[in-house]
This record gives structure tokens, sequence and C-alpha cells, in this order.
DNA sequence: ACCAAAATGGTACCCACGTACCAATATTTA
DNA sequence: TAAATATTGGTACGTGGGTACCATTTTGGT
């Protein structure tokens, strides 16, 4: 980990950090790089070896503020609605915003693709493994509470099968060229929604 | 293309091919580089500058080779079991050998994974597009020809639906660290074509 | 105030890679 | 067969990137 002890140091760890989530979530694993993230923190490149063992350390970071960051603003919305809503398009919207983000609302494929690179590219990083089953779990629960208020079925399996079916028809929008593969994902969700409420 | 005019310019051509071909397959399109692909076809460096424009000209030639390579495959498995098999968990193992690859049979996870980078990576490669399209037609024609054979419903429509499933199934098993990705494909598809033949 | 530890930042090393160059050969074709 | 064209293969250039080094400077505790 190689933290820091001093107050400012912590601060600059900090940046490296939140640096390296916007390259992360602008360009991916690969935009990640020692050079890049302390430009764009304002920092000399060696602070990026100092406060991190390696660039793995860096990612890793950079991963989880991310992905804790994107849980608390679903969370937020969700509690926001707290109102039982119980119309479904209202429901496939709340689940595809959690699933693809609330960037890919405003359609364009590059922030669903950004998405889906990013959980293939987890596998290759195994250091991420527990980071990420965790993440999973209050994801598929925070979706489950979303199923439950509205009435709809809200098991376990049931939620895992919405998954599969979301992420299956992004992909497959992705490799064929599909402009909207959100607009894949919410046909797929509101026809299966819709017949099992 | 930067294509060949003499007969064993053809072969040295068709060699650097079948070499990133077997690039890619081991190890996804960032294995293909010009060196590894010259040393794998035991020739120089340069000739795959010289057969090939650029490395992505050179992607190109190794994708389309393994991928009709496989169709080819998957449609001679296809005929040899001409004789309408009606079989469920038949139909379910060769709709997964179709989608995930013969060797993703064997267990383990690096096969299909490699398989999902790969599919997830072609976005970025638009001058495959066309290639994709045209094979992915072709995919999907043969898994609704098995299917209309078994006697199950065969429509435009279902096709994506299962390949959805598969795709998202095995998304979400790799992400999850799950050592059976083939397997999680398996139970969805087969309870779904249990309940619709 | 003083010392040890923490932090800083500039620089350098080394490697992998795409690509270009070019002189020497081999192959075609008129 | 001779000129034109295709091929060969060794080498070199330039870039980007991870990481190491190290002389200073800053900070925190006593």
């Amino acid at each position: 980990m190689t933290a820091a002890s001093t107050p400012k140091g912590e601060r600059r760890r900090q940046a490296l950090v939140v640096a390296a989530g916007q390259l992360l979530a602008e360009g991916g694993f690969d935009a990640i790089r020692h050079r890049a993230v302390a430009e764009r923190a304002g920092l000399p490149l060696a602070s990026t070896t100092y406060y991190f063992s390696s660039l793995d350390d860096l990612v890793g970071a950079a991963v989880e503020h991310e992905a804790r960051q994107e849980l608390a603003a679903g969370r937020a919305q969700l509690d926001a609605l707290a109102d039982a809503r119980r119309d479904t398009g209202t429901v496939v919207e709340l689940i595809l915003d959690l699933l693809l983000g609330t960037e890919s609302r405003h359609g364009g494929v590059e922030p669903v693709l950004l998405r889906y690179e990013r959980l293939v590219g987890t596998p290759r990083r195994p250091y991420l493994a527990p980071l990420i089953r965790e993440l999973t779990a209050e994801l598929q629960q925070l979706v489950a509470e979303i199923l439950a208020r509205s009435g709809a079925e809200a098991g376990r399996e049931h939620v895992r099968y919405l998954f599969a079916l979301v992420d299956g028809s992004v992909v497959n929008a992705l490799i064929e060229s599909d402009p909207d593969p959100r607009g894949a994902a919410r046909r797929m969700l509101s026809a299966h929604l819709e017949q099992s409420p």
C-alpha cells in the first residue's frame, strides 16, 4: 500500500488516486500511467512511485475509489426515490444507471464500452478480485432493493439473471456496432420485467 | 492489404497470417506484434512490414483467418450430427462450443476469458467491424439451424436472446472469479431451453 | 532547537515496440 | 537475357513507459 504518514503527504496521495480514477474513467486501465497520473495531479513523476509501490497498486486504489464513489451515488439516487415507485420504466432506468453508469443516458457507445472494457479487464488483475467481489455484492444488493420496492421478484437468482441479460445484450450491441447499447439493454430488460412483475 | 505477387511471397504472407492467428488465440490482440509474429513464423522482422502495411492490417488478417477457421469447424461439427438430435443437453453443448469455443470444454477460465477480451476489444478496431458483422451473422445462422433441427424456437429474436444470456452469464462469471464460466452459461441456457422447447 | 524520518523532484536507465531504410537477391516479364 | 519489379533481411531510429537513484528540503517529535 505504501501509505503516507503526513497530512500533506496524505493529501498528495489522495490527489494521485483521484487523478488515476479520472484517467481510469476516461480511458480505461491502460490510461493509468505514472506520467499521466502525475501530470493530471500536478505532481512530479516520482511522487507516483513514492506513494505506490507499483502501478498495480495505483490501479487498485483508483478502481476502489471510482467504484465506491459510484456505488454511493447509486445509493443516494435510490434513497431519493424512497417513495416506492412501481412504474416499470423507472425501475428499468434505475437499474441501467447502476449497471451502465449515468453517463450512458446521454447516448453514445463510449461510456458503455469503457465500462465493459473495465469489466473484462478485471480478471487479468487478480489483486482486484476481492474488491470487485465486494462491490458486485453491494451492487446486487442495491438492485435487489429496487426490485423489492417496486414489487418485483428480488431473489438472488433473479437479480443474477437480470445482470446477465443486461451485460449480454450490451456486449452484443457493442460488437455489432449498435450505436445505442443502453437501448438494447433497455429493451431486453423491459420485456422481461413487464411479463414477470 | 499489401498483397504478394509471387507464389513464394504468397506462402510467406500466409505463414505470417497463421502465426499471427495463433498468437491472437493464445494471447489476444496485444500478443500480435511484429517481432512475435516474425519469430513465430520463422521469418525476419521486416517481412511483417513488407506484407502488411501496418500492424492493424496484420491483426485484421489474423482475425479473419481464425474466425473463418472456427466457423468452418462449427459447421462441420453441425453437419456431422445431421440426424436431428433433439436432446437438449446436446444442443446446449453445441451452442456453447460455438459461442465459447471447443477449448472451453476442458474447463478453465483462460480460453473463455481470451475470447471475451477479444470480443470487447473489437469495437476499438473499427476496421474489424464489417468482418465481425459478417461473421456474427453466420454464427447466428448456424445456431438458428441447430435450434431448428432440434425443434426449438429458432427465430432471430430468440437467437439474439440466447446469445445475450450466454454472454451475460459468462461475463459475470469471469468478473466474479468463477472457475467455470462455461458451466454458468450452461445452467442459464439449459434452464431457458428446457422450459420453452 | 535539533535530529531522524518523511517527502520531494529532477534525472537517468533500460526495455519493448512500430516503423523506416537500404543494399543485396531473386523472380518476372518483355 | 536484360531490364524491371518483387523480395529479403539486417539494422537503426524514435517514442513511450516502468522503475530506480539520490541529493535536497520539509516535517514531526522530543
